[in-house]
DNA sequence: GTTGATGTTCTACGCGATGTAGAAAACATC
DNA sequence: GATGTTTTCTACATCGCGTAGAACATCAAC
């Protein structure tokens, strides 16, 4: 179960870019602040929503198990669980799951990567 | 828009499996027959159901983009428009997505496969 | 050219996920 | 124990998907 809700995304957005456990009132107030005009993670913008919305949230992506709270301080403090990028990693391997043709899907995928990545994986999975 | 529910899945399985158009008619039966015993795309098993119910799916994944159809035949003849491995390597890439950090990404994501893998990666990505 | 069989489209319902939030309950503080 | 803050409960709207009947279109045969 992976997919993301527009708002979860942009809640676990605000939680992978600051790396200090947040609060549901300043995550409310960061989802307010971020306008149309810049806000690279887009998509929500500028949305007054009320804290109870933002607890839901919080709370279904607690079940999700991508977020965790710190149940001990009065106001919750919450931190995702994963980096976005191990999240994202995981959601590849997820994507190109246990069949046959893993390979097979490699190939199609590694054949549409830039030439700079090529060269980052090169490195990465080394000489041998 | 990538997530498919558990019908349609079994559907384009269906026909990324036989390398035929098919009808709806035809696909109904397949979906029919698959029994729990083997059937290797599992999920769906032994559904008997309506044809209409088959249009509904194909119609849907006609406008998601992944099916299309020849309109001129009478039974119209459905077909997968990309191959598994291609719709599977660009559904990875759609995660991998444009974000900043691809390459952190990628770098977490080559760590979790398997030598094997490991190895035909090397050969796709040559030296150069 | 009317009838019937076969195939397709329209419309619709139930359910679960998500966005959204008020009402109510739990806490802390004075 | 009255008040302000935070969390939980409950709820509703919308949408995607599984599911299919009703209505419409086609075409062969009579």
């Amino acid at each position: 179960m992976a997919s993301l809700g527009e708002l979860e995304r942009a809640v676990m957005d605000l939680l992978w870019a600051g790396q200090e456990a947040a609060t549901a009132n300043t995550l409310r107030d960061m989802l307010a602040q971020s306008t149309a005009a810049h806000d690279g993670a887009a998509g929500h913008v500028g949305k007054d929503l009320a804290v109870t919305t933002v607890l839901t949230v919080l709370s279904r992506l607690e079940k999700k198990g991508l977020v965790e709270r710190e149940r001990g301080t009065r106001p919750h403090r919450y931190r995702a669980v994963s980096s976005r990028e191990d999240h994202t990693a995981e959601l590849m391997h997820e994507v190109l799951g246990s069949a046959p043709d893993r390979e097979a899907v490699l190939a199609r995928f590694i054949g549409s990567v830039t030439e700079g990545e090529a060269e980052t994986l090169r490195k990465l999975l080394g000489h041998s």
